[in-house]
DNA sequence: TATTGTTATACTCTATAACTATA
DNA sequence: TATAGTTATAGAGTATAACAATA
């Protein structure tokens, strides 16, 4: 019956900032040796898995708002990792260049080894228990 | 046999991170009532949870770099919510004030309420299992 | 009018380097 | 010397507001 003050770390949410922050940050260390920050890798990432989408439509997939997406996407361009298509309208859809497929393979690939490194010891089921726990949690049940 | 192109959805680090903002941004939300900011908060409540440690001290426990705790707790000071105790040496443990105890029994609320409120409808071996999953992954097993 | 893309701006968190003071 | 605290600074992600161009 003790006067116990909780931890923090009693906290589920607690739990997941702390392994959220340091699994970025691993993964962080595995793109920067492509010369990507992880925003960076996963709008080259999305563009590979759904080739020809819009900036805006990027942004919504990636939770990454227009505002922010401009200078990123200016950025890629100057890299020539990727380039505007001439769509109509003003959206004009957006494809990798061949170096910037290259690219996002690799990274694609430097994001599977860092699941692999972090989530590779558990077993399938406990995979798909974490999958289905996180899921809801950002779609909004 | 389709040459599918992997999703970032199907990685768990992926999955890990998505969740993870849209939680911050929630607790963000409960906690800016109190006038308190994530980081402040789990200061207030760390402190409570164990008196008169060292702000380094706070910042390990944390995962705060002694660079950032000092605008942090000089802030908290300068709203009267902690105060400096007169430990000898260079460490000057921190206590909360009744101001600042009050104001850390809110915050520490506001956080139960949004772990209930996110987590709450898991059951209590899911809950047991992702915490067994999400604490090695920061503490490094 | 609604959407897209852009610019400007600001806030939060995090990171490193360098300095002072104290044991 | 090792640790604590501080200051300055920078990078990265995220947020809002406002504007132009296009359907």
């Amino acid at each position: 019956m003790s006067s116990t003050v909780h931890q923090l770390e009693t906290l589920l949410g607690y739990q997941l900032r702390r392994a959220s922050s340091v699994m970025m940050s691993d993964l962080a260390e595995r793109l920067a040796e492509l010369g990507l920050r992880t925003t960076e890798a996963s709008i080259l990432v999305a563009l590979e898995a759904e080739p020809l989408i819009t900036q805006s439509e990027i942004g919504r997939r990636l939770a990454i708002q227009r505002a922010n997406m401009a200078p990123l996407i200016a950025g890629l361009t100057a890299r020539a990792l990727i380039e505007r298509t001439n769509g109509p309208g003003p959206s004009r859809p957006l494809k990798l260049s061949k170096k910037g497929r290259a690219l996002a393979a690799e990274a694609r690939k430097r994001m599977d080894e860092h699941d692999a490194a972090n989530f590779g010891h558990l077993s399938a089921t406990d995979q798909d228990r974490l999958r289905a726990i996180l899921e809801p949690l950002w779609r909004g049940r």
